[in-house]
DNA sequence: TGGGCAAGCGGAACGTTGCTCCGCTATCGA
DNA sequence: TCGATAGCGGAGCAACGTTCCGCTTGCCCA
């Protein structure tokens, strides 16, 4: 918001970053988010410092990615409450666009989980977007008596995303059905 | 069985081996089973060709080390399947000794799941020797009507060890807790 | 007993990664 | 036009897994 007026970026750094969040998408696709940077500077045409001068941690650049998908999700939460039977109906389904989001971003909710150094600003943004949502719902299913109260939001985000891992690479596993099943075990 | 009789290896050799699981074992419960190979060379008072010539893979050190630990877990199920109330008691018993088995070893849920090259044989390690025992105690369940049938041992497994990744890193995050509410889900 | 030899050892060296640093280039306001 | 400087590129460093090969040493047999 504070950045609107503000012209402080040359025209070759803007079109850089453009430029680079295109490349990134494409490789994440690909290879997952873990793919080597050199690979995303290499398929932008950019050197490596431009790369770590735009996004000072991968972490950075993933977020730069999948911002609005994320922002989506979190902001298709409060219209499911309003607009679904009942808060558990409405919590199911946000769960499934999230596991949506999750399963289809190869390697996303691995690295989501894990305690790497580096990592961190990942998981709080996620964290910080997401959870709010999810007490919101967690909150009106308990109130109606639909799923048990001794559950922080926190706990179902952190169960939910960790089940999804891995969800792509074994045709075996199937990660919405092990989660319907997570969340069927919240029913009273 | 087979090795009982054969003397080929040297008396240094078997020294080494020993030595090794023993370091391996103590770098792996303060650093976790991703410890660089050159630290559990390091303890151990040993060079790095040792290490790779005693197990040539990280998941065949990781597996020497717990492999006791493991077939006392598959051996459990049987038992417990005897000795309890009903087959569901059973399963959530059984499940209980591998939930407490995977999360008091830093990081081993994570790499057992990881789609990293040279972890397979840890993975299929894992499954070969606990997935008839769960398979087993599933199918009891079903048979006396106390669990859905439509699923898997596999992906029972998976979801359960998924759950468990980075359940030391986050202390709110209680990984016990939540395969409780996957387990609760089961039910029919 | 001691000589020979292969099993076994150690660690230098290589490839791959993340990340930094600095000399050069290109932009843009004056 | 021009020079200050934002921004660029990629060489270079450190940490890691893994390989390879010359040397050491335990063991067998004469």
């Amino acid at each position: 918001m504070s950045e609107e007026g503000t012209k402080a970026k040359r025209a070759d750094a803007r079109r850089n970053e453009k430029t680079l969040l295109d490349a990134a998408a494409a490789v994440f696709v690909t290879s997952g988010v873990e793919a080597p940077v050199r690979d995303i500077a290499a398929k932008a045409g950019v050197g490596m410092g431009t790369i770590y001068r735009h996004f000072p941690t991968r972490a950075d650049l993933i977020i730069a990615v999948y911002r609005h998908q994320v922002d989506a999700c979190a902001e298709a939460g409060p219209e499911l409450l309003a607009s679904s039977d009942s808060p558990y109906e409405a919590l199911r389904r946000w769960i499934d666009l999230f596991v949506d989001f999750l399963v289809t971003k190869h390697g996303l909710a691995a690295v989501l989980q894990s305690d790497n150094a580096g990592f961190e600003t990942l998981h709080t943004y996620f964290l910080d977007t997401l959870l709010p949502v999810c007490a919101r719902l967690l909150d009106a299913a308990a109130e109606a008596d639909e799923i048990r109260s001794d559950l922080q939001a926190i706990e179902v985000m952190r169960g939910v995303g960790n089940l999804c891992i891995g969800a792509e690479s074994d045709p075996r596993y199937n990660a919405r059905k092990m989660v319907g099943v997570l969340i069927a075990g919240l029913r009273t």
